[in-house]
DNA sequence: AACAGCCCGATTGTTGACAATCTGAACAAC
DNA sequence: GTTGTTCAGATTGTCAACAATCGGGCTGTT
């Protein structure tokens, strides 16, 4: 619940071209409109109810996050998602979390290491329930992601996770719908990453972190690179 | 040389947005356009001739790379820099350059170490001849790392760096005219990651540059925020 | 003199029309 | 049959006018 899409302010507040980039970023990240797919201005002008002005700065914002590729004079298509784009991304996340985990672990105030632990229970508790876990597994992995990012107190390493970066992971989860296939030993580390974080253990926290998603990488290398290795 | 300003294409090639943005984008960073000042749009649209159309698209990519900021209704101001914003950006840059030596050093191929050396080589002359050290010693050192990140052969990791990050670094070297005041110093450091990367040491890569960029925050933390504390 | 409310000028947000460019297909020449 | 050319249609790029909103100054009151 804690997991809002970003762009949530009330819908009549902001510009035009401000709530047609949130809308347009929401239908993309979740597949409504299909990867690859190319987009018509004119046809999306009509489809959120605008005028191709504001349209097009909610494009070219979503070109700058690699949701949208667009060539001149051709048109605009959303991005399609390449298995090694997403290993690129996994790099870059174990280089930046563990960063954030780092600096968590030294500027996290005490209720923010609180609230991780909260994070930990209800992840606990959904797992027990094995209702729907998938989805909500997965979004109790943002959470607990996200809360960690902003725990570093450093703006512009916040910004670049969950601005730049955290959208595109979405995307890959929404279409690739990879099923949280290690719930259990994901769970596990989280916990120990917590546990460094509260004995500001800053070494510590960036090392399991960054092996933490370094295992994740690893797991989508070994499920798409090599699927015929198996007898 | 090698370090062109990242829009370097012909002048008249592209749309008029893409041309405005190169040079609004240039403007800023290299100060013409002090930090801090209202750009009113009607005023940048005679300034560059083209119509506010062009004009916003340029403004809204601006955005996005934290050039600008913007408030609904009231009006866009050039970014203004603080010395606690130029140390968030150095823990990033440790971590995504530390990462970026670390693929470097697996997959830079062995004529992309050769062009290292070279301009290991250049820097060393330029530090010879001792005339505008600083600029030259600057761009210099810019080289190296462009040329390390895009070692990597990771195309999220260099877009992230070099488009969204670097344009920051270049305009707070331009505004602060941060003398680099360890020449010799970051010279040996560089030399050391060449090497560790031609030895294909990855760890070691990642160890020397998350060092050589950790020592010039710390650099910086030393002249700014402590500056009366030297008798 | 201090403060609240209102109005005006200026700036930004939005729109619809016009111009430039590309894609694809039909057609002609080899 | 293949290749090169031309043309039509559609789509994107650009522009100038209109509407909405904000900041600052003025005025009047306490």
């Amino acid at each position: 619940m804690s997991v809002a899409s970003p762009g949530s302010l009330p819908e009549n507040t902001r510009t035009l071209a401000d709530r047609v980039f949130a809308r347009l970023q929401d239908d993309i990240v979740r597949g409504e409109i299909l990867p690859g797919s190319k987009v018509s201005e004119t046809e999306l002008a009509s489809r959120y109810g605008v005028s191709r002005g504001p349209l097009r700065e909610a494009i070219r914002r979503l070109e700058s996050r690699k949701l949208l590729e667009r060539v001149v004079h051709v048109g605009t298509r959303v991005a399609s998602l390449s298995v090694n784009d997403l290993i690129e991304i996994y790099h870059v996340r174990e280089a930046l979390e563990g960063m954030a985990a780092r600096l968590a672990a030294e500027h996290m105030t005490a209720e923010e290491v609180r609230g991780l632990y909260d994070v930990l229970a209800q992840h606990e508790q959904q797992q027990d329930l094995r209702e729907d876990v998938a989805y909500f597994q997965r979004e109790g992995d943002l959470d607990f992601h996200y809360r960690i990012i902003q725990g570093s107190h450093n703006a512009t390493l916040s910004q670049l996770l969950i601005g730049e970066l955290y959208h595109l992971v979405r995307m890959y989860r929404y279409q690739f719908s990879t099923v949280a296939n290690r719930p259990q030993k994901a769970l596990n580390e989280h916990r120990r990453i917590v546990e460094a974080i509260e004995a500001r253990d800053a070494e510590m926290a960036e090392l399991l972190m960054r092996r933490h998603i370094s295992s994740a990488r690893k797991n989508i290398e070994n499920q798409y690179t090599t699927p015929a290795n198996t007898p």
